[in-house]
DNA sequence: CTGAATCCTCGTAGATACTG
DNA sequence: CAGTATCTACGAGGATTCAG
């Protein structure tokens, strides 16, 4: 499967994205037409990452996924999965077990934000450390 | 152009997104040791995206930036930058001209994250529609 | 021009309790 | 088990004003 979707992958170079955000700011900079602001401020929310991760491997059942994220209060899990389900990335499935049980899976356009997703998440990942650094080193330089 | 990148982008395979998630699962979820929380919330907020690839194919002075979003208030603008300077993503540069300026300037370690976030704006770009679609669905389908 | 300082508001998210 | 309902608190972020 890694080998699967390698041809796959989007070569996105970074001279343009600059010129995209050029052309985003000729239509007026409208936050609608913008896909940084309408989509990545909503992947980029406190839970929605993780639970698009944690539904990597499998699908789960609502209580897996709050014990995957022991953090996460019942109520912003209900709530971003729903959003989740809204945007179409993952679909919702009621089994009419006696306490009923309801599982939670990506869709495929769910699955297809795991690998950007997965680069960011690694780039954060192998340059922690030197932001780490770079926060001591500024806050060691910057009167209280 | 999408050509000349291929060889340089890091595959990550998607399984071992979820296989990593695992591992932070066996240190107790410790916020501090994970890159999606400590790093991606930050990189995700409202305005930080923005402002990384406004400053892509320059350095910017602060008015410069601002006239690019033209929704940000200076408190955030100052704010968000400050925390840019302080993960050493960004650097700042001082002009001592009759009225100040001050330029921002990606570091090398701005510019690397550039990739990633690249391929997630596309990501978002490309697959708008669809999310558009979906939501459209939800909604009808939901009794309001 | 590039901020710093203050005040104020609004939404997000946590806590708690209840339900099919 | 898988939510819903309500209340509250906190903080992000906007507006405004001042300053170097």
């Amino acid at each position: 499967m890694t080998r699967a979707l390698a041809g796959n992958l989007l070569q996105v170079p970074v001279p343009e994205l600059a010129d995209r955000f050029d052309e985003w700011q000729k239509f007026g900079f409208d936050a609608a037409r913008c896909p940084v602001r309408n989509v990545l401020d909503h992947i980029g929310d406190k839970w929605t990452a993780l639970i698009l991760i944690s539904l990597a491997k499998e699908g789960r059942r609502f209580s897996a996924v709050q014990r995957l994220i022991p953090d996460i209060s019942k109520k912003m899990l209900t709530q971003t999965l729903r959003d989740l389900e809204r945007d179409g990335l993952i679909t919702r499935h009621v089994f009419p077990t006696k306490p009923p049980s309801v599982e939670y899976r990506l869709s495929p356009l769910g699955r297809s934000v795991l690998d950007p997703l997965a680069q960011l998440v690694f780039w954060a990942e192998s340059r922690h450390g030197e932001i780490e650094d770079a926060r001591r080193r500024f806050d060691a330089s910057s009167p209280a």
